[in-house]
DNA sequence: GCAATTATGATAGTAATACTATTATATTTA
DNA sequence: TAAATATAATAGTATTACTATCATAATTGC
């Protein structure tokens, strides 16, 4: 898929200083990316950073006032990026049935293709989100975070796909609970094929995990499948 | 219910020295399980341990070399004595799904009655485990800790739920993922209820993730809801 | 009941982390 | 061209996550 070139917005309460206003944000949010991937969020310090992008580590805390904030900035970016391509998959869609298969292909897959134009590598942080998003909100102060719009974008994405699943079934009880355990357990599936296997199972091609979740919105919404 | 005074034993490779074996090592464990719960596990360290039980840092670390460490030996034990509690729950039972039943409401629900004998308290611990268990293993050393059976005990029981899904219907490909998934959702839901609750829908009654999960598990093995 | 072993307490010390502060030097803008 | 703003360079601090040492207390073996 080809996206066209979107500008992506933060919420300003999301960093100090816009990171996409100057050379060496985007600079910080582009080999942010790329160090988490290499050596893990643990392991990611400002310092090290800093020795990547060649600036000093209190220059980075101009714009994030720890790595935490940045993890929820690239989530946040995700996500509303996120957004944008589930709009895309399914305007003009009329079936909601084939509207929501198409949002759960998306949400449970990471991206393969780079569109190649911003400065954000999108299928470096799609891997980002597969195996670090959760330590964004998994922390002491959630509340707090969540109170000034941190996971806002997130929110956005369980309530789209919420509604679809309210539209073939405007009787279900629980449509908030279904999507946000299929996001959050394809996430949980690849890590365990990756590093605990005996929790998960043989993962025959690429997409058991994206059949494995698409088969259980097809039952409990009681969905035919006809493709 | 009611439990046989039971032994939990824990793998040696998951300690430096037994707390099982002396007074201090149960104080730590018992301890510990209050402090996580107060403070949470990232506001845990051995310092303020130590002046919780009156002992220096350093005799705690000669029973765990950090804190990961002892968080393991908690969700171990935890593990353990929830596979004690599947077998109790399930034997003569001979309906399938009435085990499998049985087990996700076990799964799907913190403790809520201690058996008052051990020093370790059960629904205390049940609490960390929802809030806090993904520590554990969502951590740059996964592999290396995997590898020395650190997540031997909750394996063990994914594989002893995931029999009883094959047992009802054998050609079904991802019992484990079906498994792991509703131990996983079932934790995070309670979190996000707490948290983060637009993810997660009203909750009316206290059992509402335990049915809406098995709702999903009738629904994807050809479960008649009988009782 | 005493020696030997082992566990614990008390204290100190170190490297790394997660910042904060200061000042000089660029760069941009008015 | 002056003023404002951004970045670089450097230093410093509190906390964390340990490690080390030695004295004392408790336990065990004979």
């Amino acid at each position: 898929m080809k996206n066209l070139h979107i500008q992506i917005e933060i919420s300003s309460e999301l960093f100090s200083k816009n990171p996409d206003s100057s050379d060496l944000g985007r600079e910080i949010i582009s080999k942010s990316i790329e160090l988490i991937n290499e050596i893990g969020f643990e392991s990611l310090t400002f310092k090290k950073l800093g020795a990547v992008i060649n600036s000093p580590e209190s220059s980075i805390y101009r714009y994030f006032n720890n790595k935490q904030t940045l993890l929820i900035y690239l989530t946040s970016w995700y996500w509303t990026w996120t957004e944008y391509r589930l709009v895309f998959a399914t305007t003009n869609v009329v079936s909601p049935e084939e509207r929501l298969s198409k949002c759960i292909n998306i949400i449970t897959q990471p991206v393969e293709v780079d569109d190649d134009i911003s400065y954000v590598n999108e299928i470096l942080l799609s891997e980002i989100i597969f195996s670090e998003s959760l330590k964004a909100y998994h922390t002491k102060n959630v509340d707090e975070k969540n109170k000034i719009g941190s996971f806002k974008a997130y929110k956005n994405v369980v309530q789209r796909i919420s509604d679809i699943v309210l539209e073939i079934n405007p009787h279900f009880e629980y449509p908030h609970m279904l999507i946000s355990t299929i996001i959050e357990g394809a996430h949980q599936q690849k890590y365990f094929a990756e590093h605990l296997p005996a929790l998960t199972d043989k993962i025959k091609d690429k997409n058991a995990i994206t059949s494995f979740y698409i088969e259980i919105v097809n039952q409990i919404l009681n969905i035919k499948q006809s493709q």
